[in-house]
Parts: C-alpha cells; structure tokens; sequence
DNA sequence: AGGAAATGTAACACGAGTGTTTCTCTTATT
DNA sequence: AATAAGAGAAACACTCGTGTTACATTTCCT
C-alpha cells in the first residue's frame, strides 16, 4: 500500500466525492469532467486520485455507507427504549440519507465494495426491530425482514417530502422521523 | 401522420419494446443493438421503428403504464368494497410491474410523454384511498397522498419476494397481495 | 402476381467519454 | 531551504454507441 496522502490531496479526495454526490444526483451518466469541474479540480486530477470510474463509485459508496453507519451508532440503537431508538436512529438516517440521496439511493452507486458495511447496517436494524418485538411493539409473527424492507422504504418515501435545495431543520427531521415510525407501525388505519 | 404499419412490422415494434424491457432491466446502459439482438432484429431496424433512444423510451414507458392502468381498471376500482378493491388492484399491479420491472421501476424510464396516463392512475388511486377512508378503513386524519406513496413503496418491495425467473403463480401472487394490503393498513403492530 | 413495405448487410461520419502521458508550476512537509 | 508530492495544461490513442445511408433481398398485402 502507499504512503499517505499530504493534507492538499486528502483534501482533493473529499472535495470530489462531494461533487460526485452533488453531479449525479442531477445526471446519474455525468462524466468525470464535470465532477472535478464541481470540484474545482481537473479531469487529470480526478483520475489521479481515482483510477476509474468504478473506483470512484465504490469509495463513493464506501464513504457514504460509512457515514450512514456511523449515523446509526450516534442514535444508540441498543441501549435506549426500542421506541426511542427508533425515532432516533430514523431522524439521523433521514438526515444522512438526504444528504447522501444519490450514493445511497441509486443502484447504479451499489457496488460490492461497501457490501460489509451494509451487511453491519442490516444486522444492527434487525437487532432492533427484534428488541421492539419483544416489548410488544410489533407483532410477535411479524416477518422481521419485511418489516425491515418497509423500514427502508418509508425512509427513502419520506426523503421526498425534504426541502431539495436547503438543509432542512430539526423540526422538519422529527416529523418526517415520526410519520415514518408511525406509519410502520401502525399504517393508515385509525388509531385506537 | 404516416399510415398504417405492416403486421411484420407491428410485431418487430413489440419484439422491440419486449427485448428492450429484458435487456434494460439486466443493464439499464445496454445498446440499442443489445436491444436488437434480443429481439431478433437488425440494430437498423431498431432505428427504423424507433428514430432514437430517447423514442424507444417514451415508447416504452407509454405501453407499459398503458398495460398499468389496464390492470387496474380490470379490479373495478370503484365499483366493490374497497377492501376488496384494494386487494384485487394489488394483485393485478404486482403483476404488471413484475413484466415490465424495469420500465415501471426505473426512474431511467420515466419519460415525461407518460405523464397523462400516469395522472389518471394517481387519481384512481386516490379515489380509491378515500372511499376506504370513508369507510372507516383509514382513519380520518390520515394523509392521503402519503398513504398512496407508501402503497406504491410497498408494492415495490413486494416485487423482490416474486420468484426471479418465471412467472408467479396465482398463490404467490395473491399472498403478497395481501401482505401489501395489510402492511399498508395495520403496519407492523400486533393485530389486536 | 405485382407493387409496396420491411428487413438485412455493410458501410460511414460523428461525438463523447475514458485512460494515459509529459511537462511545468505550485504547495506541503521536515 | 530543500525535497518530494500534488495539481494544471495540453495533448494522444482508444473504445463505444449513435445516427445515417445505399443497396439487395425477403415478406406482406390486395
């Protein structure tokens, strides 16, 4: 392995990672060029730190899996009530996701290179919605693998109701947060 | 406007639309004359029948959300309990969307030329949603565009439990139909 | 059977993106 | 201040897909 990176090209890594991110959520056949453009760096540049476009897709998806991960960890998925650390742990991910909306949304940034992480991420869940089962909160035959795919898609519907452009506020977060929980666990029908 | 087309012709237009759908939905960059092969033509004649990319895809996306909305109207959205409505149209929507996965899945292939049909299956939706609301099957605060976002997330979902290779049988069909539905109205809490 | 339409084959020009190289200049590190 | 690493500029060759054309052959339609 190679030595480390001086500080302007660490720099230069994550600036292009970025602008990948902020590219191809726009055009998701965006070329190399004009994600260094966005970055502020060249198409030479750009390959320098990343030899192909798959080598660059798989540290996008890396990176940002991570990131999501770690979004997960900060809301205390096992030490606090189930109830609690789902509503937690949606709003970081909510946040991250929207953040991430391309790299973490779109097959086409699913490389196996980040298949670890994402295995991590699916066991934490699974842990949790298992906890959650054994308060009572969900059913005790509920298919725990479908009621994580329904998870992830209520996070990825809500995503559509973020403001595009700016961040958005604490207070936007917890709601979405809260109808995602709400919805899966209760659904459409009226509450009792 | 050009007159009729040829019966071989019209079959070729098919063939295409067909092949295209097979071969996209495995990579969603294959070449119109990966598209070709599929079908069993020429990429010339591709070209011929359809002037370019951007053609074939409207195409597509016109004649499947066509067959989309065909499949609802034969649930009878409006003239059965909703319940039974609403069972009915999953199942015949999982069906339609398992052939067509990549047109009707893919952002890839939303095409704007599409967008009228598309309208009148939000309404149907929407229609329906609020008759079971209505009824008391959803409650009366519930948000109705939310609610339809989440069917469709989940009909997605349920798309990954159909068998990859072969057709689904009425059974599997029908199972998932009703995990949709349920999923949709009562979410993951236990039935009481 | 005759004419029109459709398809196959084989080219061609074109553009766009990729990956690489070389050289010069700038910046970080110690 | 010296040295090594990084970035910019300007090429180059290469691939791949697209869209078009011309001509010969096959297939449908009436």
């Amino acid at each position: 392995m190679g030595r480390a990176l001086r500080a302007d090209a660490e720099r230069s890594v994550r600036a292009i990672l970025e602008a990948a991110e902020q590219v191809l959520v726009d055009d998701p056949g965006a070329s190399m060029e004009q994600i260094g453009e966005r970055a502020g760096l060249t198409r030479t540049t750009v390959h320098r730190r990343f030899a192909n476009r798959k080598a660059l897709m798989d540290a996008l998806a890396i990176s940002a899996k991570q990131q999501l991960a770690d979004a997960i960890e900060a809301g205390n998925p096992d030490s606090s009530p189930p109830l609690v650390a789902l509503h937690r742990v949606t709003g970081n991910v909510l946040r991250t996701k929207n953040s991430w909306r391309f790299t973490l949304g779109s097959p086409l940034a699913d490389t196996s290179a980040a298949a670890e992480i994402w295995d991590r991420i699916n066991v934490r869940c699974l842990d949790l919605l298992a906890r959650a089962q054994r308060d009572g909160l969900l059913g005790p035959d509920t298919d725990l693998e479908w009621t994580r795919q329904v998870y992830y898609a209520l996070m990825s519907e809500a995503l559509q109701r973020f403001p595009e452009d700016k961040e958005p506020d604490a207070k936007t977060t917890d709601t979405l947060a809260t109808l995602v929980v709400d919805t899966l666990l209760y659904g459409a029908s009226p509450r009792t």
